[in-house]
DNA sequence: GCCGTTTTCGGCCCGACTGTTTTCAGTCG
């Protein structure tokens, strides 16, 4: 798939012009192309070569003849004129916050410089100081803009952040009348960048204050009457904005974006004669419609409630005018865990031990599915061995009325697409999750074959963490999900929703092309010990991200469906 | 550069904070 490749180009792009200082609208539309592309589940190649681009939403006929002429000729010739035009450092130097586009271009200007450590040196030998428009504070806001470049690491995972973000409500509380955190945190992406905090407050001053006395905070980045940022460990930066209660509704809806989310949204107050802002949804002669809660703007605007996680302007406002918003999958529905490793391979705890932690969670199954013998590290189970591991699970299934527990194994898929263990063997099982553990770096078509032949073995029910990705660590492994997923369908084999918010795989993204292509899916923790059980909610939100319904999650489904499903 | 139940041209979301400015531009979200 070539679609990232080409979304990071328009994003290029859309850097290059906004140096040049270009029609604002204009970058906007490469931006919106870019994001359009970067959530589009099916193949640009695939789709260019059926001429259906402008299908798209935001490509238009140029857009649509730029990305033809890359996947032909591997170039787009407007890209390469743009990177001659303008000085090849210069993009980088917007990457540094308080920088943008017409302060970069302002000091190459005047000094030709290219490099942050170029710009670092004119900052500290005052060449800069006097210059027109700067002044100290702008020369020192530079300065620890660059400091903050190079410390950061930019993205948070999302099983790190939140419950920072939970924190910091609960002790919000105290000081205000309702808080929450918004933002990508809401949507429940899978990576942040920074914590949106909102609370509203009759005392927004008193809010303010204890916020900014936290014990956590670092460094005040920036503060006013109603908003103000800090930065906490690991630089990790966190924005609250205080309110007045009656505009809860509408700050939250506001503050949790996605931003082309609301963008939509307050365009289309406009063309209902309205005006949204965070402080409420206006009427032509300003008058307050609505605000207090989020349910009334968009009741007011002819909407159901959309949830957070659906806000991302891909499809969601479409679907809600219609009234086809997905009926989204929920944690609660979740009646059992299929994929859990014990002391008998890597993990930390007993067979029992995992057992009961999952009857105190209530569920009414668990597969144990330790690992195989070739994954020698993780001390994977001989043939043998696997014999005795699927005799104590039957007999603790006999001693446990009130949950059924399920002998599995999580096999290898080995580099030609075998299993790792016998067909023989693998028929007395309950329950198979097959997973790829090695030769990442085979070809495309290799690894394709490789976990088609896999799901191919009618005893495999689901495909363990499907892409391998590690998030911020480990790219996926390069799989062809047109074919993994036809085949997926074909014969009927789930693809798991890893809840380990390392790997939230398969993504997002991917779960809404499961969902296209009718691929069922199971919601799994992978646990190796008690606090991975506490990971479901962050696959669940990751299906749901990918707008995956219910009656598509197996493991929503009492043991005997899902036994007999394939 | 995209897009259309007002439109194929003329719109395109909206506001807070900062710094350097006597009224606003730049940056950010």
């Amino acid at each position: 798939m070539r679609n990232l490749e080409i979304a990071g180009i328009f994003n290029q792009i859309a850097d290059l012009l906004e140096i040049q200082g270009a029609n604002p609208f204009r970058i906007r539309a490469y931006r919106r192309a870019a994001d359009n592309l970067e959530n589009l589940t099916d193949n640009i190649e695939v789709i260019a070569r059926q001429g259906t681009l402008r299908a798209i939403p935001g490509i238009g006929e140029d857009l649509a003849s730029k990305i033809a002429e890359y996947i032909d000729s591997g170039k787009m010739e407007f890209f390469d004129q743009l990177k001659k035009e303008v000085p090849p450092g210069l993009a980088r130097l917007v990457d540094i916050p308080s920088v943008g586009p017409k302060t970069a271009k302002q000091i190459y200007d005047l000094f030709h410089i290219q490099t942050i450590d170029e710009l670092e040196e004119l900052c500290k030998t005052e060449k800069l100081l006097g210059a027109p428009g700067f002044k100290k504070k702008t020369v020192e806001n530079i300065l620890r803009g660059i400091d903050i470049y190079r410390r950061r690491k930019g993205i948070f995972l999302l099983g790190r952040t939140l419950p920072i973000a939970n924190q910091i409500c609960k002790y919000l509380e105290l000081h205000a009348e309702r808080v929450s955190y918004g933002g990508s945190l809401r949507r429940m992406k899978e990576v942040v960048h920074d914590i949106d905090i909102l609370a509203s407050s009759g005392n927004p001053e008193a809010t303010m204050k204890a916020f900014l006395s936290m014990p956590s905070i670092g460094e005040v980045l920036a503060q006013g009457s109603t908003k103000a940022s800090v930065r906490v460990q690991d630089d990790l930066q966190i924005d609250l904005r205080v309110i007045e209660p009656k505009n809860w509704g509408a700050a939250l809806q506001y503050f949790t974006g996605s931003k082309a989310h609301n963008i939509r949204m307050r365009e289309r107050a406009i063309k209902l004669g309205m005006k949204l802002n965070e402080y409420g949804l206006f009427d032509a002669g300003e008058k307050f419609v609505a605000g207090l809660e989020e349910e009334d703007i968009f009741g007011k605007l002819g909407l159901p409630w959309i949830p957070p996680v659906l806000r991302e302007d891909q499809g969601e406002i479409e679907a809600a005018i219609e009234g086809r918003l997905p009926n989204l999958v929920k944690v609660s529905d979740i009646q059992g865990d299929l994929h859990m490793h014990t002391t008998w391979s890597d993990g930390a705890y007993s067979i029992e031990e995992m057992v009961e932690a999952a009857r105190k969670r209530g569920y009414k199954y668990v597969a144990i599915t330790d690992h195989s013998k070739s994954l020698g590290v993780a001390g994977g189970l001989s043939d043998a061995d696997l014999i005795r591991h699927t005799d104590e699970i039957h007999a603790l299934d006999s001693k446990y009325p009130d949950i059924r527990i399920l002998a599995g194994t999580e096999v290898d898929i080995r580099q030609d697409g075998t299993l790792d263990y016998s067909d023989e063997l693998l028929g007395k099982l309950d329950f198979v999750v097959a997973s790829v553990h090695s030769g990442f770096k085979q070809d495309r078509a290799t690894l394709t074959n490789r976990v088609v032949r896999a799901m191919q073995n009618p005893h495999v029910r689901v495909i363990g963490h499907p892409t391998g990705r590690l998030l911020g660590d480990r790219d996926a492994y390069d799989l062809d999900f047109d074919e993994v997923m036809k085949e997926a369908a074909r014969t009927r084999t789930c693809l798991e929703v890893n809840s380990n918010f390392h790997r939230l795989d398969l993504s997002d993204v991917l779960c809404r092309k499961a969902r296209d292509m009718g691929v069922h899916v199971i919601i799994s923790t992978d646990s190796h010990n008690y606090d991975d059980l506490l990971n479901l909610p962050y696959g669940v939100a990751t299906a749901q991200r990918g707008w995956i319904e219910k009656e598509r999650v197996l493991n929503a489904r009492p043991v005997e469906e899902l036994l007999s499903f394939k």
